[in-house]
Parts: structure tokens; C-alpha cells; sequence
DNA sequence: GTGAAAGCGCTAACAT
DNA sequence: ATGTTAGCGCTTTCAC
């Protein structure tokens, strides 16, 4: 159906290597059969054919990006990112949501592998690892978001299935699992973060500040958690187990935590919501539970996402650089094969947007419950 | 560096139409045959290259999105509802933003294109149609969101270009612009959704409703204002001309034309955003005003977002099917190049959510404005 | 400056 | 059931 080079060739009468040239800018073409060819080519409406292009150079021109959930802002703010320096870079990008299932995250790695992506982001789900693979191939490989779980699972999977997928994880044996350090990644500072803002609950008069968590029940306490009775600990402000409530990635489990936390803690004056989710949920179960925020109850979030703004009393949250962090992870993802990464992860900083959802310690007169 | 079907044929001291058998599942294989295949495979890490089946096939099993913007909650939506669809199908998605840029849907189009991707997604940005080249080559295109524009634009972009890119529009001379009603596209049924608020608001007892609308000042009014008048004149309402505001897709643009609006007509009672930049624009503006809503405007907006339910009050707002109308596109996108498409849009009903922005006509007692 | 020819990794006849 | 062969559309020596 399309023109293909052979087309053109002979419609402009030359032969292929000189169409070749004029596409690929490479050699020199006499100006005059440089027009013939050219105009050849406008006639036939022809397009060099990346895949004939791909199979010869070893380049595809193209990027895999793998996040949780593109309706999720901060993914999406990421999305962008990398959308706009890929851009930039000449290179298209495969997206593929993997929404946190390891399974969905391995068939979307044999994927990425199987088009031959020049490079590979990806948010990993923190259950075993189905991206390693790449470094092994030569494939740049970025993670971004949070870092890539230390305590991998190393589960293998199915090592005798169906023909189909029969590959996943394959190899793994000997030289598997890339030593996680030498995989460059791209995270918000988040330490630094949920500190800044810990700092500031503390320093209001807040003790007992209840935090709302993210991983899956029962899975080990993530970074943002750590980094949450860290800093309290840091503060001198004792962190009782009950004040960290988990949830998965869902709204119906992060309102669910949230109304559990507040109803099981009546005594808690603040809340950090570990990302927007739960940062929805805590003012969704306060509204719910008639505390009135900042009076009755502080809340303050991670993702600075549109509606911290817009609601009344807008919300103070900590800024993480979506957009930045999917720039970089592009600049490195597509970065000449041979080119080293940086060394250690490049965390970008957070910004702690100060509003109106945190006030100091309040009196404890009338908390209506139920 | 990576194994082809050659190593793998080798290794396992087969031919390689065996290895090829074994991976595309087509043709008769021996168990014994499949696992000396199968194992090298396994040994080598060998995934079978999607450049090389391409090549033969010619189908590359990827789709092109184009969307605005990514960050936008409605794209998202969309953006994710293709994504589940292709999953399902089996296919693949480049995803780029457009803007709103019809230079940078151009550079897009002519991507998809050269990528051989086999259906194209766009959401067009109503100025000329990069995309109608797709229908001429037989490459399945959908649009989605909105209709595609009538009146296209029909520039022809800089035809002595240089060499790179100089094929932009090319040969649209004589075959250009296929039918606008043969391509095929899902949309959600606008009209009938600002209808339904128009009648809500209407039936509240308002008269002086302003409208926000998204289009670039001084282009045709788009499809939603006309649904606006429309609606109105049918409720036997009249629409003054400067109840209408226009804005480009921006938050500082929706923000002025709302500020704008709300200052020039403080006699409104109530204002109709056409997007969710328009609806956190009124909202942002109202508080600024120290208008009360709903007590002295009543505001509704088109997209049911996730903030819509946090504000205070919560936002009334016409929810569209985003996630849907991904999904259908992307069936029609995916679908045999000879199938034909259904003839007319596909259109998907909104949703009128009432929630608490919105009040029976208020009494014109003190309306303090500046 | 330009053309001929070899091959990139794969599939699909066609043989066997 | 399996091997051989001929391309798919392109880039790239290597001659001329």
C-alpha cells in the first residue's frame, strides 16, 4: 500500500541508495537529484518505514515508560515529562500502565524488550523486578519515582509455563539480578520531604500526628513511612504504632485507612497523607466525622496536586517535581548506550507549599464525633 | 548483542522457521523439537524481535495516541481507557501531546506514520487536520473528544521546506481532505450534557448565566457554546452576549476570562464552565470575590473530576465518559484495516452529578464584590 | 555523486 | 514435522 523506497527510487530514477541519502541526510546528493528524488517522494506520499529503518541501525527511536496509573497526577505530570524531553530528544515513547501488578509490570518489560525500545522508564510496583533484565541487554534503564525496592521478592515466575510468556524472567539463573545500585534512577528527595513537613506539624504544637500510608497492609513499612518516624524520632516526638495507618493504592482502601485512623485516634490533631490519595481520604473521612480543619484537625499532604488549592481550607502538601523527574529519567534513559549513568540515584527536591490546612495545636473543647 | 533467531536455531540445532514456529504458534511443532527450542531460547534470553516480524508482517501491533495534554484528568482518563483496551487486544500505544499545537500534532501525525503504527487515536486540536493523511493510506483513525473541526484550517505548511520534514502535507494536492463524516469518532454527547446543567440551573430559577467557554478568543464559537445558546434559547432564556467568556486552555487563561466575567456581570447567578480549568478557574474567582457559593453563585462545570467531591461545597458537574470513549476509540482504531467504521460519531451520554454548587436563585442582598 | 549488493530478524511459501 | 529460500524496507560498504 505505501511507497516504499524502491518506489521512489525508480519514479525519480535513481537508484535506492540515493533516496536513502536524501532521507537520511547522510552522504552527499547533488541538489538537482536531491529535488527529483524529493519531489518523487511527495508524489507517492512516501515516508521512510522506521521498522525497515530499526531493523538495519538497531534503533527503534523509541522509549518504554511503565508507571502505576496515568490518571494519577503525579504519573501523569511525570507522562509529561518525559514526553516533553523525548521531544526534544527525537525519540517516541511506549506507554503501558502497570497499575502496581507485578505481573502486568513483567508482560509490559517483554514487551518493551520485544520492540527493542532504545531505552526503558520505569515506576516499579517494589514486588520482585521484572526490568533487570534490561541492563543485562544493554538497554538504559531508569527508575523513577521511589527506588527500586532493595528487598526484592526474587520470585520466579512459572519456570515451566505455556509457550507463551515462557521467557518471562528467563535467564535469571546465573547472572540475574543487576546489582540494584548500578541502575540510575530519578526520586523525589521524599525523605526530606515528609521531614519538612513533619518539621512543620512538630513545630505548630503537634504530638500526635497520624500518618497515612500507602504500601499494602502487612508489606514492609515503606520509605515515606520510614522516613515519617524518622523524622519524628529526629524531633524527639514519640511514634506510637497505631498512628500510621496502611493502605493500598486504591481510594476505597486509602478512605477506608483514613476513617479507620481518625475514628481509632480521636486524639490525633494532625495527619500526613503520604500522597493524594489518602490526602483525598483525609478530607473526605474529616468532613465525614465533622472536624473542621485546621480547628479540630491538620492535615497535610504529599503530591501538590490542583485541588490542594481548591479546597476550602486549601491544602498545605509537599511539592514533588513530577514533570522534572520524568525530564531527567528521559535524558538518561536515552542516553548513548555506552555512556554510564550517574552513580547514585539523582533525588530532586521537595517543596513544602505552606496553606491553610495546618493551624497550631488546637484546644480540645468540643471534638463532635458521631 | 541480543539473540536472534538465528542463535537460537543453532543452539537448539534446528532451522529457523522451526524457532519461528515454536514463537508465533502457527504451524506444527514437535513437543520434543519445542523444548530443545524453547530451552535455547531460555538459555540465550532470546525474545523474538517485533522489528524483524514487522518487517515480514506488516503490522507493528502498536496505536498512536495524541491527546492535548496528559495532565489534563479527562485525557487521562482516555488516555487510560485505550491503554486497557489495546492490553486486551494485544497492542501496543505511543502516546505524545499535542498542545493543542497543530505544527506539534503535525510532527506527531508524520511520527505515527513513519512508525507504521496500525490505528491512530488523535484529539484534535480543531485547527487544520494533520490526520486525515492516516485515511488515505488505510491506516484505522479515530478521533476522539470532539468532533473534528468542519471547518479545518486546510494551511499548507511551508512547501519549499527543507529537507527534513519536507514531506509535512505532502501530495495533499489533488486527493487531500477525505470526508470528514468517513472518519470515524467517539465522542461524549456535549450537548446534551451542558443541556442537561443549562436545564438544571435553569430550573432553579436562574437567568443570568454566564458561560466559560475553552476556544481561543475570537475563533468560531466551538461546539459547547453553541449547545450553551442553544439550550438556553429552547428554556426560552435569552443569552446576552457578554455572558459568555472564552479563554485559551490554560490555568491563567481560564483564570482572567473567569475574573473577567464575574467582574463585568457581578449581576450572574450563576456561571456553566466548559472544562475543569474553567471550573477551577470560577471557583478560585468566586473566592476571591468573597462570593459565597452556591448563596450568591451557583456554579456547575463540565468534567466530573476528583476534586469536584472535595470542594467546598462539592462541585455540581457534567461528567463525560473519558475512560470510555478511550476504549471505544481504541476498538475502532485497532480494528481490520478492511472493516469498515460506523458511519455517523459514536456518542456517549454525560452525566449530570448534582452536588452542592448550585442553589435556587439567592436573594440579591449584599453581593459584596471589591 | 551515484548505483549495486549485502544483510538487519523475521515469516511464509514451498520443498522434503 | 522440519529445513530452504525469498523477500519485507532500509542503511551501508564498496565500486565506479
Amino acid at each position: 500500500m505505501a511507497a516504499t523506497i524502491k518506489d521512489v527510487a525508480a519514479a525519480a530514477g535513481v537508484g535506492i541508495a540515493t533516496v536513502s541519502r536524501v532521507f537520511s541526510g547522510a552522504g552527499a546528493v547533488s541538489a538537482a537529484t536531491r529535488e527529483r528524488v524529493l519531489a518523487a517522494a511527495r508524489d507517492l506520499d512516501y515516508r521512510p518505514s522506521a521498522v525497515g529503518r530499526s531493523l538495519k541501525t538497531r534503533r527503534t527511536g523509541g522509549l518504554g515508560l511503565a508507571v502505576p496509573d496515568v490518571t494519577d497526577p503525579f504519573c501523569a505530570e511525570l507522562v509529561a515529562g518525559v514526553l516533553d524531553c523525548a521531544r526534544t530528544l527525537g525519540q517516541h515513547v511506549l506507554l503501558d500502565a502497570t497499575r502496581g501488578d507485578p505481573a502486568r509490570e513483567a508482560e509490559i518489560a517483554d514487551r518493551f524488550a520485544e520492540q527493542r525500545v532504545d531505552g526503558v522508564i520505569a515506576l516499579p510496583s517494589g514486588t520482585g523486578d521484572p526490568w533487570a533484565g534490561f541492563v543485562r541487554t544493554g538497554v538504559p534503564l531508569v527508575y523513577v519515582g521511589r527506588p527500586p525496592s532493595a528487598r526484592s521478592g526474587r520470585r520466579r515466575s512459572g519456570t515451566g509455563g505455556a509457550a507463551s510468556g515462557a521467557l518471562s524472567g528467563a535467564a535469571s539463573g546465573a547472572a540475574s539480578g543487576a546489582v540494584p545500585g548500578e541502575v540510575p534512577a530519578v526520586l523525589a528527595d521524599d525523605a526530606a520531604g515528609i521531614r519538612s513537613a513533619a518539621e512543620y506539624l512538630v513545630g505548630l504544637g503537634h504530638r500526635r500526628i497520624g500518618f497515612l500510608g500507602a504500601p499494602a497492609p502487612g508489606a514492609p513499612p515503606d520509605a515515606r513511612e520510614d522516613a515519617f518516624r524518622a523524622a519524628l524520632a529526629a524531633l524527639g516526638v514519640p511514634v506510637e504504632e497505631d498512628l500510621v495507618a496502611r493502605a493500598r493504592p486504591t481510594r476505597d482502601s486509602a478512605y477506608a485507612a483514613a476513617a479507620g485512623l481518625l475514628q481509632r485516634r480521636s486524639d490525633l490533631t494532625a495527619v500526613l497523607a503520604s500522597g493524594n490519595l489518602s490526602g483525598e481520604a483525609a478530607v473526605l473521612v474529616a468532613r465525614e466525622l465533622d472536624l473542621r480543619v485546621p480547628a479540630d484537625l491538620s492535615i497535610a499532604m504529599v503530591d501538590d496536586v490542583a485541588w490542594a488549592e481548591l479546597c476550602d481550607p486549601p491544602l498545605t502538601a509537599v511539592a514533588r517535581p513530577g514533570r522534572d523527574i520524568g525530564y531527567r529519567a528521559c535524558e538518561l534513559a536515552a542516553r548513548d548506550t555506552g555512556r554510564r549513568a550517574p552513580s547514585g540515584p539523582v533525588l530532586l527536591p521537595t517543596d513544602l507549599i505552606v496553606r491553610g490546612s495546618c493551624a497550631p495545636i488546637p484546644s480540645r473543647r468540643e471534638r463532635a464525633r458521631h
